[in-house]
DNA sequence: CTTGCTTTGAGGCACGTACCTCATTTACTG
DNA sequence: CAGTAAATGAGGTACGTGCCTCAAAGCAAG
């Protein structure tokens, strides 16, 4: 017995072909007792739509645009990787992504980007980028145009966007104050907070969701106002310093954000480390080799190939109209440590 | 400009259909000058086979077969659920998969279910078992009929497999080692081992990498020979009562495989909990709820979802005899703790 | 009854590939 | 050179669905 198919459900049902095709694809013109034959035929044979003939049929393709931060980041960087590695392997099933490069801080530019897309045929947009209001209406816009949007690793609020694909923020400020607290089991100090910029959103919540881990179960650490780098290498350099020389009770250190490279390299340069725990997030080549080396003890990280074949799938999911397999999009909050580097 | 189809990769080396047919099939009858003309015009044309199209033509059917452990576990539950769901989720790519117990500790039944395999029409087969000549025998006697087999979690060595979908136990103890290290920083004591059996490859191999870390970076702690629970609920208690009286400075406890629902109980009742560093395998009901109590600082975890999914696109990949995309089907070694459980 | 509308049926073409047959050309052998 | 085998071409059907057209049937209101 092989699969049922669009004929055996006319048959069972008692309809010609052509009505099942109107029930199936929701046309109109068919009466409701009528619809209901051919749900009842459908559901008693199991049938289900062969996807291969189908978009072989509909000629379906899906071009989608992922937009990216602009400048230099290795995080970045390997979402790009990820995302034309994916784009490779998916080209089969007619999935084709490209890649836009927005400003990080110019949201005019942004908008202007967002409306350029709207003349080219667009099936989804996914994009990684810090909320203004211009960037919400432009994003509505493109949402009323039917085209489906994807937040990537930073959300953006429900209201402007079909789907977010990334990890929750709190969530994992909370696991790295969790796993500080525990490495420093017993002692009593003071903890450094770096971040590129308190102003995006993920920074705020990651931070919120670390000091309150911190303290409810861990009393004895002190966690210290934030500072900032804005990815500037000079910056971090000069922030860490005075901090150095300003806090004589470090005895933890978790940053938030983006540059790392350049803030381990602060750290050492100013006797901070080895010496400390330390947290980060975003595995780059710089975090993998400090893990490695033992000034670091753990990253929080994100999975990015799985992120991108998230964000590729919800973005197919959108336009097909069909449901999301959530277990599968939801995106884990990664613990690495030095032994189970992947 | 479309897609190119065969048509145009035709046009393109000059030659006609059949003959590109023959070679994109690996059919014979065709000059190796031939060959290179028409991989030559593929590549130019960036051409990919329409998998939708392909697969319609050749009416292609994946029918597999998992075979898993019989007898209560939870973690045998999850993968059948997830095996579950995963397959519904695929119907329209006509996957499906049917699920089969095999005896834990009878490698003639399990033998003789393999055997039986071979009757019905099947396209692969994935299994969870342990390893024994017998077993071995019977895998290499599939493969060699042309049928895929995947080791699924316990990996069975090389020459029997055609891919090992799961995690690396010897990297999971290693991560277990380093954590409960690091959790008792400063401390020095005991630490208990708890396995179902010494039997097990992988319990073998996690106390293997647990060991190695433990005595490389944590000197003041003295790692206890294992404990073997059988999985079974009264000798999980006998032993636990024993080690409670023998062991008077236990700081920490590993348990390495099955059998955690009651070993915690045993582990409360015993006095040995709270108070303790604990780290567990496998993400199940009760390890969740003792997480998130607080009695368990950590649980090492694989993504259930994720292993099937994988093990369904490897069987699909060898099947077709297309690459697996080695990334998307490494097992990650989940680390979980009460703020990113999942 | 006719008119006009909705509902259904019948049939066909298209999508891109797989696989088949049969005829024809090319290359090699003696 | 003929004879033979290998290589290639030409053309067809099939897969299951989407989408289209046109005709026929059903039904309600005037």
């Amino acid at each position: 017995m092989p699969r049922p198919t669009v004929h055996d459900v006319a048959n069972e049902a008692g309809v010609s072909l052509a009505t099942v095709d109107r029930v199936l694809n929701g046309r109109p013109g068919v009466r409701e007792q009528t619809v209901q034959r051919v749900q009842n035929a459908v559901s008693k044979l199991g049938y289900v739509r062969d996807t291969y003939a189908a978009n072989l049929a509909r000629q379906r393709e899906y071009r989608f645009a992922v937009l990216l931060p602009q400048g230099p980041s290795q995080f970045v960087d390997t979402v790009k990787e990820a995302l034309t590695e994916a784009c490779a392997a998916q080209a089969a099933e007619r999935i084709s992504a490209q890649i836009f490069s927005i400003p990080r801080n110019d949201p005019h530019r942004v908008v202007r980007e967002l409306r350029a897309l709207q003349a080219t045929p667009l099936d989804g947009v996914a994009i990684m980028t810090t909320e203004t209001p211009q960037v919400r209406d432009a994003i509505m816009r493109l949402r009323s145009a039917g085209v489906p949007v994807v937040a990537l690793v930073a959300d953006l609020p429900s209201s402007e966007r079909d789907y977010f694909v990334g990890i929750d923020s709190i969530s994992a400020g909370r696991t790295a104050g969790f796993l500080l607290g525990r490495f420093l089991r017993n002692l009593s100090g003071q903890i450094l907070v770096v971040t590129p910029s308190m102003l995006a959103r993920d920074s705020v919540e990651r931070r919120l969701g670390f000091d309150a881990v911190i303290a409810r179960d861990f009393r004895d650490l002190q966690v210290l106002p934030s500072l900032e780098t804005h990815a500037d290498p000079d910056r971090t350099q000069a922030v860490i310093a005075r901090a150095a020389e300003t806090y004589s009770e470090i005895v933890g250190i978790y940053s938030m954000g983006a540059g790392n490279g350049p803030l381990l390299e602060a750290l050492r340069s100013n006797g901070l480390m080895p010496g400390r725990a330390v947290i980060l997030h975003e595995l780059t080549p710089a975090t993998r080799q400090a893990l490695i080396d033992g000034e670091v003890d753990a990253v929080i990280g994100q999975n990015i190939g799985h992120l991108v074949r998230s964000t590729l799938r919800v973005l197919r999911a959108k336009c097909d109209n069909t449901p999301i397999y959530e277990a599968q999009e939801r995106i884990r909050i990664d613990i690495i440590t030095r032994e189970n580097l992947p």
